[in-house]
DNA sequence: GCCCTGAAGTTCGTGGGACGAACTATCCGG
DNA sequence: CCGGATAGTTCGTCCCACGAACTTCAGGGC
C-alpha cells in the first residue's frame, strides 16, 4: 500500500486514488442499471434540465463527435431524446425520456448510496470537513455539475 | 453550479466531481506524453516494480483480456516489455523499458504538479487536512497504489 | 508417474467511446 | 444578399472494456 514514510497519504496521491475509487464505484453502479459510466454521467447531467449539444459537450468535456455518438447510443436505448430547438433550427436539445428520467433517478440515488458508503470510516464531523475542503477544490476549479447535490434538483423538488 | 442551498458541496457530490476533475487533468497530462490515461496508469503502477498479469489486473481492476490488450498496445509503443517468469513458464512479468521508465517518471512528475495546482486555493494546513481525510477514505477502502507518493518510490530512491 | 483441476495468459467477437477532419444546414451581422 | 461563424453529423481511426473459449503449464492426489 503506497504511503509516506509515516504511513499517511499525500494530497496528490489521495486525489488520484480517490478518483480511481470513485470511478470504480461509479462504473459498478452504472452496470447495475445496464448503463456505461458515460451514459450514466449523461443522464445525471440531464436530470437538471435539457441541454443543447454545445453546452452538453462543454459540461462533459467531450469532442462534438464524441457527444453525437454518446447521445446516439443513449437515444437508441430509449433514455434520452433529441428535441428540435424552436429558436434555432440547427440546434437540438437533449432531454431525458420518461424512462430515462426514472433510470437516471435510480442510478443517481444508488450511486449516492454507494459513494456515501465509501466515507463510512469517517465520523460525521470528519465527513463535513472533507466535504468543505474537497468542495472548495471543486468550486475553485469550476468543475461542472456532472453530479447533483442531494436536494439540489431542479425547482428544489428533491426531498432533503 | 450545483450547490446545496447554503452554497456548499456535499461529500458525495464533492467526491464525484473531484473525480471528474482529476480524470480530466490526468487525461490532459497523459496527452502531453502521447499516452492515453490507461497507459499512463499502467506506467505509474509499474514504476514500483514489475508485476505479473494477474496482479496487474487485480490492481487496475481490469478483465484479463483488457489487460492483455493494454499491455500489447503499451509494448508496441516501446514503453513496457513482457519478461518470462523463471518460476512459472506460463507467466510473464511486465516491466518498464528504459524509455518507459523515463516517460513514466516525466508523466508522473508532470501529473503531480498539475494535481497539486488543483489545490492552490487551499492553505497548507487545509491541504494537510484534506490529505488526512481523503487518505483515510483511500486506506479504508483499500485502494491500490495506482499512483505513488512523492518520495515513496521503490527503495526510497525518490527525492523527497 | 499419471491425471485432473486450476491457474496464467491469449485470442476472438462485440460494442462503447474518444478524437480530428470534413461536411451540411442554419444564423446573423454588415 | 453574402460571407463568416455556429450547430451538429458523418467518417475514419484507434483505444478500451468484457465474456467465452482456448492453449499451456503447475501442482496435488492417488
Amino acid at each position: 500500500m503506497a504511503k509516506n514514510d509515516d504511513g499517511s497519504v499525500g494530497v496528490v496521491a489521495a486525489l488520484v486514488r480517490s478518483a480511481f475509487l470513485v470511478n470504480a464505484v461509479y462504473a459498478e453502479s452504472a452496470r447495475e442499471y445496464d448503463l456505461t459510466p458515460q451514459q450514466g454521467q449523461l443522464l445525471c447531467v440531464l436530470m437538471a434540465q435539457p441541454y443543447g449539444m454545445g453546452e452538453l459537450g462543454a459540461t462533459l468535456g467531450l469532442a462534438k463527435s464524441s457527444l453525437t455518438g454518446l447521445v446516439d447510443r443513449t437515444e437508441r436505448n430509449g433514455l434520452v431524446e433529441r428535441r428540435a430547438d424552436p429558436q434555432d433550427t440547427r440546434a437540438v436539445r437533449v432531454a431525458l425520456t420518461l424512462r430515462g428520467g426514472r433510470i437516471a433517478e435510480e442510478f443517481y440515488t444508488g450511486t449516492c448510496r454507494r459513494i456515501e458508503e465509501l466515507t463510512g470510516g469517517l465520523a460525521a464531523a470528519e465527513r463535513d470537513g472533507l466535504a468543505a475542503l474537497l468542495g472548495r477544490v471543486v468550486l475553485d476549479n469550476k468543475v461542472p455539475a456532472v453530479f447533483m447535490e442531494p436536494g439540489g434538483g431542479a425547482a428544489g423538488d428533491r426531498e432533503r
